[in-house]
DNA sequence: ACCACAGTATTGGAGCCCGG
DNA sequence: CCGGGCTCCAATACTGTGGT
């Protein structure tokens, strides 16, 4: 108020001019208010609901959050009550502005006085607490005995480290994620890991295989592991979180334990069945089958028993369970909780992120890189199939698909090998970057000793690696894997050093993780696993705006594609080798969007032996994978070995080269 | 045509952590 | 303790743009 003041004083004007003064600067004040009383309910929802989601997950609430909230708990009142208070106080000012009393504006509170915040609580405890809760539930005992030797303190920092709120530095950071492996994967105490064992051994081996999505788990868990009068929630939700500790499935990064319930409300029938079908009707045509096919429930849970059993249908096993995972695939996609899971700590993200002031260490990116890890949706198409160096004629098909890739350079794509659709967006390079006015195309390909010089300019290291790491089986898996798949590249040269190979993946890989909000690749280090964070998307997804990560690319297809052929008018390159030609010629008229389908790339790979799953909308529902593995299928691929092959040895002999 | 500049790709090395 | 793997950073080279 002290320039407000200062106006008046220097305003020797008339008593009216000074009401008239005031009257004129309280409106201002009046609108600047409006508009900033918006943004901070806003924002302070926003904090709020953040909060409360911490506090149910006993994630520790940082102090700065919480006084926020406390000093700003009024914008929460009634908006009319606010409106009336701070009109009151309006008034006031102005009655005197009028009487030109100094003191009473010096004095006027412009907010709501701020009660003394509660003490905050104690975080330890809380733990603590919750440990001793969980122990004593008698449900998890096993638990209780894997805790005894470690301290809370572990405990603490590997929930920090998880949730990024870790102060330590560097070595601590590390050391606290590998804490947090050693309890995630129950390891360090024998009599647990045993005991652990004997649970999933328990486990019907189908579960431990590969399962065409969580539906169909739930329904192995109930078939076989029910008893005549099936399973309470608790045993259920017992089985899965055993199953859960199997590491091929804590891969798949979700929470399944908080599905079950979610789950077995609908398919129960209590949250609607139909719902689901009738959204998805709406993405095919095939879906309308399956609601045609959905029986009234698949489970029904006795209320005197209080037990879940699986109903039968009248189905035959193969049709149910790919019932249920088509099922699942849309109940993902569209309902599913695991996404509103997800856009809720998306939220938390994007708010920690706009809360953090500008000076941002080291630590930070780390750890909302880790952050981030977790958030990465699952892929829509699952696989079963490990990474291999693949064979001359795998490699042949894959150059075809990569030779179509890059002729169509402003387009997403999908790549389709093994049985796995891995979509890769449009190649950056090679129309102007996101939406930079700097055309990025280079003329002629920039020489690297590892690339073809004959490649198109906008062919780089970089993009092959990107496209190797979302070719990777589910879109994760080790730098080596990823060496394994680059080999694959025809734009590779004949003859490289393994070495220097391996120094630019490691680079490419790098940079690809450092490119900001919308970088293809993360690496989690956790399960030293590089992830493709676009594995959930769809090719259209990639120019529309997405709840995860953003707008990726601006829907300026048609204008990237003119561009392009202005500036190579040849209509794009065509690699001057004895290569098979392009199945696409150029002179095909190019306005539409065309991705090339499942289908279509099935057609036209006779070696290949996919299923015919509509595009995407039966992602989990892959029957020509479990016909050709049969009972050696694992759920997920095996255990990453860090070893990596190179086709020049391949033939020669068996050895692989450890780097 | 030439030059300065900005942006980007690539390389190579130091430092750190982790597992054997 | 050592080697592997990863991150980070500085140096260098290349490319397109815009000004003269």
């Amino acid at each position: 108020m002290t320039t407000d003041e200062s106006i008046y004083q220097n305003d020797r004007g008339s008593a009216e001019l000074r009401s008239s003064h005031a009257s004129e600067l309280s409106c201002m004040i009046n609108d600047e208010r409006k508009v900033l009383l918006k943004e901070i309910r806003s924002r302070l929802l926003r904090l709020k609901s953040i909060v409360d989601i911490k506090m149910a997950r006993n994630i520790p609430v940082n102090k700065r959050e919480l006084a926020c909230l406390e000093r700003f708990s009024f914008v929460f009142d009634d908006i009319d009550a606010l409106e009336a208070s701070s009109k009151k106080i309006a008034d006031k000012i102005i009655r005197a502005a009028e009487v030109e009393d100094g003191d009473s504006l010096i004095n006027i509170e412009l907010f709501p006085r701020v009660e003394p915040p509660p003490s905050p609580k104690s975080e330890e405890l809380d733990v603590e607490n919750l440990i001793a809760d969980y122990v004593q539930q008698g449900q998890y005992v096993s638990f209780g005995e894997a805790l005894k030797g470690i301290r809370v303190s572990d405990i603490i920092a590997a929930v920090d480290m998880e949730n990024g709120n870790s102060k330590a530095g560097k070595k601590v950071k590390r050391k606290t994620g590998r804490t947090k492996g050693a309890i995630k994967r129950n390891s360090q105490l024998p009599a647990k890991k045993a005991k652990n064992r004997n649970q999933l051994r328990s486990l019907p081996p189908v579960l431990t295989q590969y399962v065409r999505g969580f539906f169909n788990v739930l329904r192995i868990i109930l078939l076989t592991l029910g008893d005549a009068g099936g399973l309470s929630t608790e045993h259920l939700c017992d089985i899965v979180h055993f199953w859960n500790l199997n590491p091929r499935v804590q891969r798949t990064n979700s929470p399944w334990i908080k599905l079950v319930r979610p789950a077995l409300a609908l398919l129960s029938g209590r949250s609607a069945l139909t719902g689901t079908s009738r959204t998805a009707s709406k993405e095919s045509a095939g879906s309308l089958d399956l609601e045609r096919l959905l029986p009234p429930a698949f489970v029904v849970f006795n209320a005197a028993t209080r037990m879940w059993c699986w109903v039968d249908n009248g189905l035959d096993e193969e049709n149910e369970a790919s019932l249920l995972a088509r099922l699942f695939a849309l109940w993902l996609k569209k309902n599913g909780t695991l996404k509103h899971l997800r856009s809720h700590l998306d939220g938390v993200d994007k708010e920690e992120v706009e809360d953090e002031d500008g000076d941002e260490d080291e630590e930070d990116r780390s750890r909302r890189r880790a952050l981030r890890i977790d958030r990465i949706p699952p892929p829509h198409f699952a696989t079963d199939w490990q990474c291999k160096l693949s064979t001359p004629e795998q490699r042949r098909i894959f150059q075809i698909q990569e030779e179509e890739r890059y002729s169509r350079p402003w387009e997403p794509y999908i790549y389709n090998q093994h049985g796995y659709a891995a979509v890769v967006g449009p190649v950056l390079r090679a129309v102007g970057g996101e939406g930079g006015s700097r055309m990025r195309t280079a003329l002629s390909a920039r020489e690297h000793p590892l690339l073809r010089p004959n490649r198109p300019p906008w062919v780089s290291l970089s993009e092959i690696v990107r496209d190797a790491v979302a070719r990777l089986p589910n879109g994760e898996g080790t730098r080596p894997e990823i060496a394994m798949l680059v080999q694959d590249s025809g734009f590779l040269v004949a003859s490289f050093s393994p070495k220097q190979l391996n120094q630019c993946i490691s680079s490419a890989l790098d940079r690809l993780q450092s490119e900001g909000a919308n970088s293809p690749v993360m690496y989690d280090p956790v399960q030293r696993l590089w992830i493709y964070r676009f594995r959930h998307l769809s090719p259209p997804d990639f120019c529309k705006s997405n709840p995860h990560i953003g707008r990726l690319y601006k829907d300026q297809i048609v204008y990237q594609r003119e561009r392009f052929f202005q500036i190579y008018p040849g209509g794009g390159y065509r690699r001057p080798t004895n290569r098979p030609q392009p199945r696409r010629r150029r002179e095909e008229p190019l306005d539409d969007r065309h991705i090339p389908d499942i289908e279509e790339l099935t057609r036209e790979e006779e070696e290949m032996e996919v299923g015919d799953e509509e595009y995407y909308s039966s992602s989990t529902d892959d029957d020509s994978r479990e016909e050709e593995g049969g009972a050696s299928m694992a759920f997920f691929s095996q255990p990453r070995r860090m070893r990596l092959e190179y086709k020049h040895h391949q033939h020669h002999s068996h050895h692989s080269e450890r780097l």
